[in-house]
DNA sequence: CGAGATCGATGACAACTGTCAACCATAGAT
DNA sequence: ATCTATGGTTGACAGTTGTCATCGATCTCG
């Protein structure tokens, strides 16, 4: 099932650390965001009814627990895009963004430094 | 305005060849998307009021440009998962995708070589 | 036991999306 | 002058998303 832009910040709360409370959740997401309880709560009850989310009954309160990883849930979002966009080819979205002027030294850097491990 | 999955795709059309009429829109996506008229019609109206496409008339019907850039939607797509996903490094994006698995050896003698040209 | 405080579930609603069909105007054909 | 084909505009409808408020059960304190 697919997640939302607004799912995703519930997720990255969880990702971040996990099993939280409701509480725990809103009192991360809240301040950013700006939204109130009874939206979060329906973000987090999406999440469950997708799969997303596990909770674990604590007596009265549930235990939030992501059961999509971070890294599957990265690694489809960035495969879709390359796919679509790139036609899978890697190097050309590196030349996009490249040329969007935005890469740091350290950024060229790292990267450098990745494809040469990559490249052995 | 954002652009959504079905229009990009009428919108590929017509980064890959403007002006088209509507019919060779048509010919163009509908075989791989199987819609049918109607939608196609839907999409090209809502691209023009999004002014993501422009129609210029021509004598009955409208010969249909983008006025949205592949290029700067390419870069806000792939900018926007940068920041959203990976806090706008690029080099954990392509760890991530190297270890998907999917590269093959072109793909990382590209990559080498662009890495090369951007570093210099 | 009764009054509040919590917390999840449910209902609501507008905007956007994907998908079509019906309608309408007009350029050509007869 | 009329008929028809063609292309654009509208209306429609269900599903998803973002956003909130209300309801109902339950736990806790006095």
């Amino acid at each position: 099932m697919k997640i939302s832009a607004a799912e995703s910040v519930v997720m990255e709360a969880l990702w971040r650390e996990s099993p939280l409370t409701s509480e725990a959740i809103m009192s991360q997401v809240c301040g950013p965001q700006d939204w109130t309880e009874g939206t979060v709560k329906v973000l987090i009850s999406r999440l469950v009814k997708k799969k997303a989310v596990t909770a674990k009954a604590d007596g009265r309160r549930y235990l939030y627990s992501p059961l999509l990883s971070r890294r599957d849930y990265v690694q489809g979002e960035s495969q879709g895009l390359l796919d679509r966009l790139f036609d899978g080819r890697l190097a050309p979205l590196v030349m996009h963004l490249s040329e969007g002027d935005k890469l740091s030294d350290q950024d060229i850097a790292e990267l450098k430094a990745l494809v040469e491990r990559i490249g052995k």
